[in-house]
DNA sequence: AAAAAAG
């Protein structure tokens, strides 16, 4: 969330023409990368844009490109020159161009001539293509439906000035590499390029030089940061009862909505039925769905008619979803940048936000190695029991209770919860209470009231979709009884000397490096 | 090593 800077103007450095869109976003001041993409140094650069994820890159972006869009846009009217795009944006997943191209919609709101068109898989290529020939200032799409487009002849790019990689890392990543090379190709050679990420390791900053020889590195909050709203906590289990866990995590915070990431394409659906069955508000989400299926799981992940979302990586990148409570790693990151992109799905605009790993007590070593140098203290501890499940439901029927005497007692005062999910508030119309007041008298003179409260809140206490799980709580460093080898020697007390081998070899470039993120030792 | 991205 921007702060609050008292002063005439708190956009002065942006465009004029932006400044009232800024506004009516609900911002109040711009955001440190916002405010260091604007600064002069900036001007005819070619910039390589590091920031926290949900610090604002994507206006800071637009912000920076949209004089020149109008310039280049009146220019090549003028010289009635094809309408190409002057801008071209390209993002790793299309739910991110999706969602890129809105936030650049709603930015150049009042830039008359200055559209913005989208253009990705799954979606229907000609409708696109007549969008296209409207001629939009600002194209963002993903890489094989832009490369598409662009040897179908239905994209022109050659007055492309900016060309733009979202989240650059994955992008210059081996997967894109082909198709990003042949749009490049066809970009003329004096465009600008910036490249945004929330890192920049060592081997993509290698592959970067190449799109942009001699770039200006642009720092909003500082490399490595660690969003201070996000509680990293770990749970070790046995293999054998991560599921179990995810239950009992699930019905720990029932109503809130909770992303959960797994491996490969096929564990999120598994996952999702298996949820499904027990009684859980749940979708799985990959590219194993048509791109329909895609657009509305999400949609009914946001609207909240799910409680969890079962997902592959491909969520794990900038998706903006507000209210997700939590974030269960229900299959363990790859590295630490996946960890973090993960992670930033939650704790988002100031709301807080728990990262849950779950990690089995076969990795657990690797898990230690991979978080010794996180910018973050990651807690260990052990995974919810099925009493502490209970004792959260019973919490959050009373608060629910309290909310409604609250209400009662203040009908002007906002209902407080969070609660997403479930129907847990009673819609706005009559005054709740109201009907149930001369039977509440009644039942008052007739009965022992500690036991008529007693009895309403065993009966408002809605049943949970199934029973909690038990889950055998693993000692913190014990290795697994068939990992045990016998002591080669004892000394005198009898203890063991010899230690076993380390289990696997740290892996290069796989921990959270102190180039990609600020180690500990380095926090202020 | 998997996922994503073009049908």
């Amino acid at each position: 969330m921007p702060t609050t800077v008292p002063s005439a103007d708190p956009f002065s450095a942006a465009p004029p023409q932006l400044r009232a869109a800024l506004a009516r976003q609900g911002f109040t001041s711009l955001t440190a990368v916002q405010r260091a993409v604007l600064d002069a140094e900036s001007a005819g650069r070619d910039l390589r844009i590091s920031s926290q994820t949900g610090s604002g890159k994507t206006v800071a972006l637009g912000l920076l490109l949209a004089p020149s869009l109008v310039t280049e846009g009146a220019a090549r009217t003028a010289a009635r020159r094809p309408a190409g795009p002057a801008a071209l944006l390209i993002a790793p997943t299309r739910e991110l161009a999706v969602q890129v191209g809105a936030e650049l919609r709603w930015l150049y709101a009042d830039l008359s001539g200055v559209a913005v068109a989208v253009v990705t898989g799954g979606t229907d290529p000609v409708r696109e293509r007549s969008t296209l020939e409207r001629g939009p200032a600002f194209v963002v799409g993903t890489p094989g439906r832009l490369l598409d487009h662009i040897r179908r002849g239905a994209l022109d790019v050659s007055g492309v000035a900016h060309v733009v990689l979202d989240e650059a890392d994955q992008m210059l990543d081996m997967g894109f590499r082909e198709d990003l090379d042949a749009i490049v190709d066809h970009l003329p050679a004096e465009r600008r390029a910036h490249l945004v990420s929330a890192t920049f390791p060592p081997a993509v900053r290698a592959l970067a030089g190449r799109f942009q020889p001699n770039a200006l590195h642009v720092e909003g909050t500082r490399l490595g940061a660690a969003n201070e709203d996000i509680a990293h906590v770990a749970h070790l289990v046995r293999p054998t009862d991560r599921y179990a866990t995810l239950v009992n995590l699930l019905l720990r915070s029932l109503g809130q909505r909770t992303l959960v990431f797994v491996r490969r394409r096929v564990d999120a659906t598994e996952v999702a039925e298996r949820l499904t069955e027990d009684g859980f508000s749940a979708a799985a989400f990959s590219g194993e769905l048509s791109q329909v299926q895609r657009t509305r799981t999400l949609h009914a992940f946001r609207n909240g008619t799910l409680q969890a979302l079962i997902s592959t990586d491909v969520a794990a990148r900038g998706i903006d979803i507000p209210g997700i409570s939590s974030v269960v790693h229900l299959d363990l990151p790859t590295d630490g940048a996946t960890y973090t992109h993960r992670s930033g799905r939650t704790g988002r605009a100031g709301q807080k936000g728990l990262s849950v790993l779950l990690v089995p007590t076969t990795e657990h070593r690797r898990v230690e190695q991979l978080f010794a140098r996180a910018p973050f203290e990651l807690s260990w501890q052990p995974p919810p029991t099925a009493a502490e499940v209970r004792k959260a439901h019973t919490k959050r029927t009373r608060r629910r209770l309290h909310g409604l005497l609250d209400a009662s007692a203040d009908p002007q005062r906002e209902e407080s919860g969070g609660d997403v999910v479930e129907a847990t508030t009673p819609g706005s119309g009559d005054p709740p209470l109201d009907k149930h007041r001369e039977y509440a008298k009644r039942l008052l003179e007739e009965r022992d009231a500690t036991e008529v409260v007693a009895a309403l809140l065993a009966l408002s206490e809605p049943p949970l979709p199934r029973d909690p799980i038990a889950i055998e709580a693993v000692r913190a460093s014990g290795p697994r009884e068939r990992d045990r080898r016998p002591p080669r020697h004892r000394g005198d007390d009898g203890r063991r000397r010899s230690h076993q081998k380390p289990r696997g070899a740290p892996r290069k470039g796989k921990r959270f490096d102190k180039k990609t993120h600020a180690s500990r030792s380095q926090r202020p």
